[in-house]
DNA sequence: AATATAATTTAGGTATACCTAAATATAAAT
DNA sequence: ATTTATATTTAGGTATACCTAAATTATATT
C-alpha cells in the first residue's frame, strides 16, 4: 500500500505533465503547498520506488506504474466528485475538498458500485475525464475561453476546481459543462467578454475565463 | 484537529468502558493490536490534552470532551455502515471495515447529508445504536443470547461486528437486529442451541450466541 | 509475608513526512 | 564570459506513531 502523501504526490504530477508538460520540483511543491527541500526528498522516495525518473536538477516524469496509480487516484477523485454531487446534492463547489479526503479511501469494491451507481460516467462534475478502471483516459483538446474571438460559438468543455469561490460564481452565472454558448464581444487590453447563455448575456471578466476551457469552437452562421 | 490514531484511541476507549467498564493499558493494545508500551505513550498524549483522565497504573477513562469526540466518532462510523448498505448495497459483513476508514474523513456537511438520506436512523446494520449530533446515545440494556434459557422468546437486538466471517454465517441463517425468535432447546455443557426464526428451527453454536445481544425476553405463552 | 506472575511503564530506536538554513547547480542578465 | 538570480539539493532538525527490550509496579499465589 502506497502513502496518502504518495498518492498525492503521483496525482499532482500527472496534473502537471499534462498541463504544462515539464514538471519541476518547484512546481510540485507550489501545488501541494510543502517546501521545495521536502518534495526533493520525496522526489527521492518515489524515484527508489520507480514511480517516477528523476534526474537531479532535471524535473520528474512518471513511470509506467505511477501513471497507473496516479490514473487510479484521479479516477477515484473524479468518481467521488460526482457521487457527491448526484447521491448526496453536495454543491460542485464543494465537492472537490471532500474528494480529496475520500480518494484515499476508497476501496475497489466500493469504488465498482459508484460508478455502476452513476452509470459508468465518463466526466465529473467539472468536466474533467473520468479515467476508466483500468487506466485508460480520453484527453479532449480543448481551447481557453479567453482566446475565443467575438462571433464564435462553442461548448464549455471543462471548470477549473481550483478555487471554491470562482466555481460558486460560475455557477451562477451559468457556466457548466456541456453548455454552449455564443462569444458576442472580446473588450481589448485583456478587457471582459460578453457571453449569451440560453439567450441570456453575461459579462465574464478575462482573467475569470482563463479556468474555462471550451470545444466545439465555431464561427457563428 | 485530531489525528486518525488518536480517534480510534478515543473510540475504542469508549467501546471498552460501556462493555467492560475498566479500560487497561492491555485490553486497549488487545483492541487497537498495537503494543502495551506503545498504547502508553498514546495514553500520555490524550492525558496531556484532556480528553482521559490516567493515573499511572490505574487505566483510564474518558473525559467529558473525550467522550464527546469519541461519540462522534461512532456517529460517523456506524452512519457511514448504513449508509453503505442502504446506498450501495454493501453487505452487512463488509461495511465495517469500510467504515474504519471513512470515518475519519466525514465532514459535517457530509455527515448531516446522509443522516438526511436515511431518515435519522437510530441504529446502525448491526443493531448498534448511533449517537445523536449532540452526543446522546441510547444503550438499550440487553441480554446475552447464549444465556437465555429454553421456551423463551426475544427480539435480537444487536449482532457483534467483530468478525466478518460471522457476521456472513450469521446473516445466512437469518440473525439480523429486529429479528423475532424462540429458543427452543438448549444443550448442556455449553452446547447447541435451538432457535426458532420464522418458523425453521435453526442449530446455534454457544460460542457464537455469545455474540448476539437480545431484547424483550418472555416466556412463551 | 515473601515470592512469582502479570501488567505497565521507561528507555532507546525506526519510518514517514514534513521543516529551515545553507550549499550548490542551473539559467538569465549584463 | 562573468555576474546575478533562481532553482534545487544537502544537512540537520521536529512531530507523530509505532516498535523491542528492560525495568518497575501491581496483583496473585503459596
Amino acid at each position: 500500500m502506497l502513502s496518502q502523501s504518495i498518492e498525492d504526490y503521483l496525482k499532482v504530477i500527472y496534473d502537471i505533465q499534462s498541463t504544462d508538460g515539464k514538471v519541476t520540483t518547484t512546481s510540485l511543491a507550489g501545488k501541494l503547498g510543502i517546501a521545495p527541500a521536502s518534495v526533493t526528498g520525496m522526489l527521492k522516495k518515489l524515484s527508489a520506488k520507480k514511480l517516477v525518473t528523476h534526474k537531479k536538477y532535471q524535473g520528474v516524469q512518471l513511470t509506467e506504474s505511477g501513471t497507473k496509480i496516479a490514473l487510479e487516484v484521479i479516477r477515484h477523485h473524479r468518481l467521488i466528485e460526482l457521487y457527491l454531487k448526484e447521491a448526496l446534492g453536495v454543491p460542485w463547489d464543494r465537492v472537490h475538498e471532500e474528494a480529496e479526503k475520500w480518494e484515499h479511501v476508497l476501496s475497489e469494491d466500493i469504488e465498482d458500485r459508484i460508478d455502476k451507481f452513476l452509470g459508468h460516467p465518463t466526466s465529473d462534475p467539472h468536466g474533467s475525464p473520468i479515467p476508466s478502471r483500468d487506466g485508460k483516459i480520453i484527453e479532449r483538446d480543448c481551447s481557453c475561453l479567453a482566446d475565443i474571438e467575438p462571433g464564435h460559438k462553442a461548448v464549455i468543455a471543462e471548470v477549473s476546481d481550483h478555487d471554491a469561490s470562482m466555481l460558486r460564481y460560475l455557477g451562477e452565472l451559468g457556466f457548466y459543462p456541456e453548455t454552449n454558448i455564443v462569444i458576442d464581444s472580446v473588450e481589448p487590453f485583456n478587457g471582459p467578454m460578453k457571453i449569451n447563455i440560453k439567450n441570456k448575456i453575461k459579462i465574464l471578466g478575462r482573467e475569470v475565463a482563463r479556468y474555462i476551457a471550451v470545444t466545439d469552437v465555431k464561427k457563428v452562421a
